[in-house]
DNA sequence: CCCTTCTTCAACCAAATAGTTGACAACAGT
DNA sequence: ACTGTTGTCAACTATTTGGTTGAAGAAGGG
């Protein structure tokens, strides 16, 4: 199991139905049953999903009656965007700089030739 | 293995190891036996999470002779960053507007009590 | 031409994950 | 005190994942 925090989110997040409950949950919060009616799963599958986002510090459970609603922690997304942002920054930061370099060479310096692509299946976006 | 890119973005994030090789990317580019250098695996296991992160999107290879340089590509950072946002903004909003409720309600309207949670294992009658 | 360096491919393994069914706990309403 | 509703727990299964070893591809340097 992935003990940090970041790992943990990350995770959660990766499943289509997990962010499709978060994407609900924004608009407000919901029963596991509620929750569950779009999916055609079981309803025990949902109950695990939400033990994941739970986990994960992206939800909270409070008690009504039989009903345990569900509550979107919306402050958890603040370290996934904090990491995100970061790295991001960073790295299109340097690439300002790399053009500038690149803008204030001279003529004959011969930057990296252009390595064309080799014959092979693999495929870059 | 997910289809949508976004759930391959946030799994290849959801690894400890591969988020650091991100970390590190963001200072300049690499080859792979630079970026497998720090950690306690293999060449082949650090070969196999870049497969991951350039099917995600976040990584591209070129050639260098014998090398396979990593470079990151910061953009596919905003598919995340768009989402995130985007459900924390929307519930971020309905609970400003949850306060202005309660803060306009009247004294006697008691909310929903707190109703802390038991661990009920094997209870008998 | 070898030979070494850098990297990937293939097969395999252990652990985690997402789903299932079945049982049962907690509570509400007669 | 039953009965129905809501949700969780436990056990099982199939698939994915992150790691290993071993072999091989691709390119450069004697």
């Amino acid at each position: 199991m992935a003990a940090d925090p970041l790992s943990r989110v990350f995770a959660a997040l990766a499943d289509p139905t997990r962010r499709d409950m978060v994407a609900r949950l924004a608009g407000g919060d919901a029963t596991v049953s509620e929750l569950a009616a779009p999916y055609d799963v079981t309803i025990q599958a949902v109950s695990k999903h939400l033990r994941v986002l739970t986990d994960a510090g992206l939800v909270s459970r409070t008690r009504d009656a039989q009903r345990r609603p569900v509550h979107l922690e919306a402050e958890v997304f603040d370290l996934m965007t904090k990491w995100i942002e970061r790295y991001r920054r960073e790295a299109e930061e340097r690439y300002r700089r790399l053009d500038d370099v690149l803008a204030a060479m001279p003529d004959d310096v011969e930057p990296v030739p252009p390595a064309q692509d080799r014959p092979a299946k693999e495929g870059t976006s």
